[in-house]
DNA sequence: AATCAAGGCCAG
DNA sequence: CTGGCCTTGATT
């Protein structure tokens, strides 16, 4: 889908630690207003707040799908695997816990601001996708 | 009304 | 299973 071919260009910082991701505020005052913000956890170009943290749809759904299908991953190694913008989908395991590193909260998964139980989305849909078939 | 945030479904 | 977008609802 998106498996864009990025390529570091050589770059390598020296001394760049993996796991440090300088998340930009948002706190634009006049400044950088765009919403091109990386993921706290892939590292995706396009990422945007959920979970209280800087992620990706794909962080999203993923994070989603965890809590509310429980899967139960498992790393072959210990929880040390190198979870980038590539090999973010060869660990699931690695991945789920970057995601909770990154601070996400299962919490956040449903009450987001108010539990006074909305939200039923009927979810009608009617004519989008599925154009001629 | 506009924006933000989460849920869900679909396409590959 | 991954990833994107739409839908929904509330909040400002």
């Amino acid at each position: 889908m998106m498996r864009g071919e990025l390529k570091i260009s050589g770059a390598t910082s020296s001394s760049g630690p993996a796991t440090s991701y300088v998340i930009r505020e948002k706190s634009n005052s006049g400044g950088s207003q765009n919403g091109d913000s990386v993921c706290a956890v892939c590292g995706d170009g396009i990422a945007k707040l959920h979970y209280g943290v800087l992620a990706c749809y794909g962080c999203k759904g993923f994070f989603r799908r965890t809590l509310t299908g429980k899967y139960r991953y498992a790393c072959r190694f210990g929880n040390n695997c190198i979870v980038d913008k590539f090999h973010r989908n060869s660990c699931r395991y690695c991945r789920f816990q970057r995601c909770i590193q990154a601070g996400m909260d299962p919490k956040a998964v449903r009450p987001d601001r108010d539990q006074t139980g909305k939200q039923k989305v009927p979810r009608i849909k009617k004519s989008k996708l599925m154009r001629n078939y």
